[in-house]
RNA sequence: GGUCCCUUCGUCUAGUGGUUAGGACGCAAGGUUUUCAUCCUUGAAACAGGAGUUCGAUUCUCCUAGGGACUGCCA
């Protein structure tokens, strides 16, 4: 293969919202593409048309958007006059490639009813076995390979009658292999391979396997980066591409690792969300009965999806773990994408949005924030609100945890932890508390030192321990034992405040 | 069942024919912090098993076991 520009391909099917899975497949497309120059595609298989689910390609477009993955060419994308085409499967034709297979005697015609083959299914199930439409049991089923006179076979397609075309494996074994990116060489053997279907009369279209050859083929796609669900059904689509004549083309392959479940077995699925109370969908999704999570709706920041997502089944080989897209794009290399399983863990990508967050300037969190307390009927300028956010957000995950953080900034506790109460009010401190009251009215310069100071006079008069009274001092302008510095927090409720909330501590605190 | 893929701490992973097998999340302990969190230090924690190759294998080969994917007129 000479030095064709790299173009990659995202090809999902609008049957749902799409997977984290899913998601990460975009991701390493994008990044592979983007690291070296090249185009990413989004290409929409639909050639399922029952399974078609309305919003789906809208909600692919969206979570592409949201997580900064830059579509080149597919569907929403506004294309040059000239270069308009479709990325939407059912809306291309494939007829001459059917015909094509079928004339070089690569395929051929099935009439076989769902039915029947359903039955024997059951039939093989019953004894244990599985039944495959390939090589050893075609010559007994109801396909043009068994009917000798041509004319009979187009007689039924002439008249309507239900059919599919299969792709025919070799009579004699053949090897197949290719060399898969991540994996290495890997065998097949066509003795060992069906005749898969790939066009279908009932609804006009071909299936996964012819689409996505042809697509990839007539689109220059020049590196497929897909799961490796799709590993088992690679050496068909090699084939296709070898019936096709189109060998000197053909794309790399790279079978990514499958995303596993947190805990227990298997590849993670929709469900494990609402189990783990984590999202497995970039936004939420609604559903007949509720709403499928989203991370951007659960408060996670898109580029900490991103940076997670890349480091299950890649790294770099150094110690870094945190990455920008543009940082993801310089180092990524499909030699370093590991061939086993990741468990996806929870924690850790809390954690990830956590390590976005603190990185993220008080101002931009503070913009965040605001529609929260807006919500909450404060409405402060965003000068304070970024102080405010810069003193607590190393304390907080998400966004959403902030105001539990930094309500005392805006509002006075309407109550107060009974623990806290329990073990810093008591003997001489409601006393204290009270006669702090005048002193601190005589304080003319309100500012964090000076408070301190003047707290720490008035404790050493009183021959109290210091930890004690801060600690109450905290109750009475907080509510509980958290939060910031106290000096701090004094100075920026202001002076009236401050001795508003004492007064208020010891009248209310039993 | 068949085909194919995979296997380093609980999890994500680095790594090498000779290493005290490294980091991160989580967990535990201690320290700092007037408190909580942060932060710092420390700790527990892994080469699935068995053969073979080799002076020496976690590393290379084979076998076993375990896990996973696929096995549709789905993608």
């Amino acid at each position: 293969m000479t030095t064709r520009k790299v173009r990659v391909r995202f090809a999902p099917s609008p049957t749902g919202p799409l997977h984290i899975g899913g998601v990460r497949t975009a991701l390493f497309n994008y990044l592979f593409a983007k690291k070296h120059g090249g185009d990413f595609i989004l290409r929409i298989e639909d050639t399922d048309s029952t399974r078609f689910v309305e919003g789906a390609e809208e909600y692919i477009n969206e979570s592409m958007r949201w997580l900064g993955m830059k579509v080149d060419e597919g569907v929403g994308v506004r294309h040059k006059k000239g270069h308009q085409r479709s990325y939407r499967q059912s809306k291309r034709s494939y007829k001459q490639y059917v015909d094509k297979l079928i004339k070089s005697g690569h395929a051929y015609y099935a009439f076989d009813t769902p039915e029947s083959l359903e039955k024997l299914r059951e039939r093989a199930e019953s004894r244990k076995e599985k039944f495959s439409y390939d090589v050893k049991t075609r010559r007994q089923l109801d396909n043009s390979l068994n009917i000798e006179d041509k004319r009979f076979v187009h007689q039924r397609i002439n008249n309507g009658e239900p059919y599919v075309v299969r792709f025919k494996m070799p009579e004699k074994n053949e090897e197949i292999y290719f060399d898969d990116l991540v994996r290495g060489r890997v065998h097949f053997q066509t003795y060992n391979l069906d005749d898969k279907v790939i066009y279908k009369s009932s609804d006009n279209l071909p299936t996964y396997h012819l689409a996505n050859v042809t697509d990839d083929y007539r689109m220059g796609i020049t590196h497929v980066i897909r799961g490796e669900e799709w590993l088992p059904s690679a050496p068909l689509h090699v084939m296709l591409y070898r019936a096709l004549n189109w060998e000197d083309t053909m794309p790399q392959f790279a079978h990514l690792p499958l995303i596993l479940k947190p805990t227990g077995k298997g590849k993670l699925s929709k469900r494990d969300g609402d189990k783990g109370g984590f999202p497995v969908f970039p936004l939420n999704w609604q559903l007949e009965d509720g709403i499928a999570a989203g991370y951007r709706e659960s408060g996670y920041f898109p580029e900490a999806v991103v940076n997670l997502l890349a480091l299950l089944g890649w790294n770099p080989g150094t110690e870094q773990e945190l990455f920008s897209m543009d940082e993801l794009i310089q180092l990524f290399s499909i030699e370093r994408v590991n061939k086993s399983g990741a468990r996806f863990d929870p924690d850790k990508a809390r954690w990830f949005n956590q390590q976005h967050l603190v990185r993220k300037s008080n101002e931009e969190l503070a913009k965040l924030f605001q529609a929260e307390l807006k919500e909450r009927g404060h409405e402060r300028e965003n000068g304070y609100v970024s102080e405010v956010v810069g003193l607590v957000k190393e304390r907080v995950n998400f966004v959403s945890e902030l105001w539990e953080q930094c309500s005392f900034f805006f509002e006075a506790p309407v109550e107060y932890d009974g623990k806290v109460v329990k073990k810093r009010w008591k003997g001489d401190v409601p006393a204290f508390m009270t006669e702090l009251v005048p002193v601190l009215e005589q304080l003319d310069n309100w500012q964090a030192d000076a408070i301190k100071a003047t707290i720490a006079e008035q404790i050493e008069a009183k021959e109290l321990g210091f930890g004690l009274v801060m600690n109450a001092f905290r109750l009475a302008l907080v509510g509980g034992g958290f939060g910031p510095d106290l000096m701090t927090i004094a100075e920026m409720i202001g002076k009236e405040e401050t001795i508003q909330r004492l007064k208020a501590a010891v009248e209310n605190i039993r």
